[in-house]
DNA sequence: ACGGATCCATCATTGGATCCAG
DNA sequence: CTGGATCCAATGATGGATCCGT
């Protein structure tokens, strides 16, 4: 219900209430759609790493809409954790658990941040077709990672969900698995759904 | 070279020239003559683990002196690491480590924050006697730590180096080795020197 | 007097994502 | 187009210690 009553506002409108000021340079701005409409549904907030909506087990999750009215972004769930990964099963999976029950907010990334418009927020649980999908590409991916072979994963793999980077800089390292029960010191990475997934999600 | 042309500065004409601003109220600027000190003399600076001038591997500690001329306080030397304390040997410990190679600063505490004077430093390096009445106090310590009784500790124990808590407030808490291999959660420690060893190396 | 409680600055980490060169 | 690179806010952890009631 709050989400649907943001519906049509702009950001513009949401940082003046919340008096927040937002930035000039787009690229300064990365995060600040998904905070604001933290803060203006009353998420949790912080770096927590619960659901936004805790009690609710709801995580929220922003996407910036094109002209053409699909998503013009992947959308990041979770990091590639190196120790668990190996263990992981996916019905206990971090991207599993992190994806259970979404409430998706589209924005328009069109024009000024300030006169970017919030649309209809859907709240979302995977259904057996898309679990099925998500579950495919993630056994591929922690099976390689598993074997050691984070250096071989590229963003290309996983239909719908792939694995790039999650980093401030490309100099960034993290341990990770290696061959052969080794560790290497690689750029951390994170999981990413392409947006083809969330545009079958928010069109459907 | 560097610490010896700080003696007879007071603090006011540090902050001055590094462009900090004092606090008014003492308690909010505990930590503050140490970190002035530590950017005077081109301390590595930061909250890594390193010691502060990492290449020397010496470890800056400013006490504060009273007008009798003896140390008004105990000294911080680390925390007490819940996991590792039940395999530490003294020759490996961190509290050896961190008290291998000290520039103790003495400086007034007398008066306002920045009339405070800067007093003559020096460089010391445990000796014998010094080493062995740490390392008897340690030992103690750590085996009460090892068997789980850290909540028997009071800092009533050890002749020169004790236990006392090391957090924000008394609400804070960390885990420790409990009695019979289990954990407790109770507020995180650290190893501080007593003013009486302290006065003893800067007495000498 | 001093044992337990507390305070600040800075860096590291996490969670929010979008940027942009090829 | 999009894979790899990057940017911000807010917490959490670490290192610097001193405060202050009993």
């Amino acid at each position: 219900m709050r989400a649907e009553a943001l519906s049509g506002r702009t950001l513009g409108e949401l940082a003046l209430a919340l008096g927040v000021r937002l930035p000039e340079e787009p690229r300064r701005a990365k995060g600040i759609p998904g905070q604001l409409l933290e803060r203006a549904l009353g998420a949790d907030g912080g770096s927590r790493p619960e659901p936004d909506f805790g009690a609710l087990g709801i995580e929220l999750k922003t996407v910036p809409i094109g002209p053409e009215g699909r998503p013009r972004e992947s959308t990041y769930v979770c990091k590639v954790a190196s120790l668990e990964i190996a263990h992981e099963e996916w019905p206990s999976s971090r991207v599993r658990r992190k994806l259970a029950h979404v409430l998706w907010v589209p924005v328009a990334a069109v024009g000024a941040l300030a006169e970017r418009r919030i649309g209809a927020a859907r709240l979302w649980q995977p259904s057996s077709e898309e679990e099925g999908d998500l579950r495919a590409d993630w056994e591929e991916l922690a099976g390689l990672l598993g074997s050691g072979a984070v250096e071989e994963i590229t963003a290309h793999r996983g239909r719908f969900l792939q694995i790039r980077p999650k980093a401030a800089d490309g100099d960034e390292r993290g341990v990770m698995p290696g061959p052969d029960g080794t560790t290497v010191a690689t750029v951390p990475r994170g999981f990413y759904l392409r947006s083809s997934f969330t545009e079958r999600i928010l069109g459907s």
